[in-house]
Formats: C-alpha cells, structure tokens, sequence
DNA sequence: AATAAAGTAAACAATATTGTTCACTTTTAC
DNA sequence: GTAAAAGTGAACAATATTGTTTACTTTATT
C-alpha cells in the first residue's frame, strides 16, 4: 500500500469508529486493528489521538458536503426542488445501516469546550451546510433566503436526530412536509 | 448528610458532568470528586459505572419532563399557546450557562448499540416528551395530533441541536415561527 | 540488484480508569 | 449514651489507554 493511501485509510477507518462509537470509547488499539495499519505509522502522520480526530472531521467535513450537495443537485432542476430533495437526500441517508447521526453533532456533546478544535469543525461544518442551503434559497427567489436557510437547517438537523434516536428515516418526510409549508412562505407563487 | 441524600447528590452530580463532558469522558474519579462522595460509598449504591449511569438518566428524565411541563404550562392558558410556550421554554433552556444540549441526545451519539439500556431511556424520554405535546394537540382540536405532535418534535429537536452547536439560543425562536405555521395548518380556525 | 525509506509486530513505559479492601470516623437509631 | 450502620480516605489490584522504542520485513527508487 502507498504512503498517502496509508494515511487515508487510516482516516476513513478512524471516522468510521468514530461515528459509531464516538471519539472516547474508540481507542487507539481499535483503530489500528481495524485499519491494519500499524501503531508506529498511526503515530508517525498523526502526533496525538486528537490530532487524528481532526483530520478525520476535516476529511469527512469536506467529503460529506460534497456527497450531500452532489445528491441534492439530482433530485431536481428547480431551486425549488432541490431545497425539498435535501430531505430526500436525508431520508436515503437515515435508511443506510450505517447511519450514526451526524458525527459532528456527536462530536460536540463530547466536546463541550466551544474553542476546541473538534466544536469549531463542527460549528463550520454547520455554517457551511446552511450557507449551500441558502444560496438554493437565494437561487429559488426567497424572500428573506437567510432566514428560511435557517429555517431548513433547524428542520434538517431535527430530522437527523429523531432518525437517530428512534431508528426511523421517515423523519426525514415528516421535516420534507414542514418544508414545503415552510418554503411556500417564503417563496412567490 | 443522610443516606438517601447522599445517593441522590452523587446522582445530580454525575448528570451534571455527564451533561458537559459525556459519558466516556467523566470517570468515576472526577464524579466522586465533585460529588465529595467516597468511591466506597458510590460502589455500594451502584454496582458499576453503568449502573450510575442509568439511575442519573432515569432521575434526569422523570426530573426533566416535569420541569419542562410545568414551564410549558405556565406560558399560557389555552393549549395552542402552550405549544407555542414550548419554545418559549426552550429558549430559556438554552441561554442557560450550563446548557449542552440533550443528554439523551448525547448519550445516544456514545451508545450505538440500539438495544443498550441508555438507548432505551433516552429513547422512551422523547416519546413521552412526543405523548405529552401530543395531548396538547388533541386538546388545541388539531386534526391530526399525532401528526402535528411528531412536527414540533422535530422542531424541537433540530431547535436544541442548532442552539448546542452555535450557542445561540435564538433557535428557539426560529423554530417557534416555523411552529406558528405548523399550528395554523393544523388547527381550526 | 542494492540501498534507503517506510511499515509491521510486539514489547515496553507511563498514566488513567474501574473496582476492591481496610483501618478509622461519623451518623443514626434505640 | 451506646451499639450498629454507613461513610471517609487512602492504598491496592487489575485492566485499559496513549504513546515510544526496537528488531525485523516490505516497498520504492535508482
């Protein structure tokens, strides 16, 4: 196996566990033997565990949003469609059986210092999410795009953790019927 | 201090360190610490961490449930506005300074395994949370209560995750305006 | 093919964590 | 007031965890 794909299947094991386990109940030992790589090699790309919890979050940061976004733009051609298909996208997640919730939403009940790195990932993580959202909003002629952005994410991010909790995706249509209220408010006919 | 007291103030200090820094991530050491509760004394109350774990989330979700019921009540005199007060409530939850979100939401995020005790309190607190905004519907003549009750669910839900992560309580607000149009939808004019 | 870089596996050290035990003290109940 | 119950504090054991080092093997480069 090459260097750099080493350092990647490390990261994508480790975010894995973590998602399914969170950050302190996965230890170190887990992650080397899931991965196969070894502990001298873990220590050589990453100085610490936290070290590696960052680079795992930032992969998965940038990779989610791109699967997320990437997904949405297929479930319509309208601006409009296309803020309805997130809740698509969330329920075809919610369905996988490795759905864990958001692991950034994880991340920060196991980090409550609102400085550490892991918060402030997640944090813009979030303002990222929102930001596509509101540029959909902005595209399908809301009239306040900021506020209905907004609006979505609260519905997005309730949907994601009923679907945890209760082990059920179709929160997903029940946030996608709120959406649609909510969208026609904003929105000109 | 008397003995049942004693069991009790080591309960409300292990929530309180489970609330901010999670279930992995307080050792006994810490909760026997802040409690000033000898680690003897904690071992013949719980057999195991575990133990003390589910006695804190059983007393937190009979303890909470209440508080936030009695809240809700006191926003207002018809059932419509005190759905409404919800939100109300759960603004003034989250300008709390030790606010860190749900702890059911949490202990789900550290738990995966669906079966797990903590996973089957939180579980039930969000359901009984969801009955009782449910009897407030029925009692607001929504046509669809239980429909209606799953909505501010998600509000509610999505409302305390963006307030975790952002530290801002202005959530509550937000998702309080998608519930006025929820409502209306609902409710008979 | 030889050499340098990188990786493995396992042992090792240091510390943290859960849980137990013991000698002594405080509370509680009669 | 005194005996029994319960608690304290500290030491102790067992295990888990993070991080380091060492001897040996694989991979890459020229």
């Amino acid at each position: 196996m090459p260097q750099q794909s080493r350092r990647d299947h490390l990261i994508s094991t480790a975010i894995e566990l973590f998602c399914e386990h969170g950050f302190h109940a996965t230890g170190i030992d887990q992650i080397m033997k899931s991965s196969g790589v070894s502990k001298k090699t873990m220590y050589t790309h990453f100085r610490t565990k936290e070290e590696l919890i960052i680079a795992a979050l930032r992969q998965h940061d940038s990779q989610f949003r791109n699967f997320f976004m990437r997904e949405v733009e297929k479930t319509g051609t309208s601006p409009q469609e296309k803020l309805l298909g997130i809740f698509d996208v969330a329920h075809a997640w919610f369905a996988q059986n490795n759905f864990f919730g958001c692991v950034f939403i994880n991340a920060v009940g196991e980090y409550s210092n609102t400085d550490s790195p892991v918060r402030t990932i997640s944090r813009n993580f979030k303002t990222m999410m929102r930001t596509y959202v509101e540029e959909l909003c902005t595209a399908a002629n809301a009239a306040h795009p900021t506020e209905l952005a907004k609006e979505l994410g609260i519905l997005l991010e309730g949907a994601i953790v009923t679907a945890q909790v209760s082990q059920d995706p179709m929160a997903a249509n029940t946030a996608k019927n709120i959406a649609k209220l909510v969208i026609e408010q904003h929105c000109p006919a």
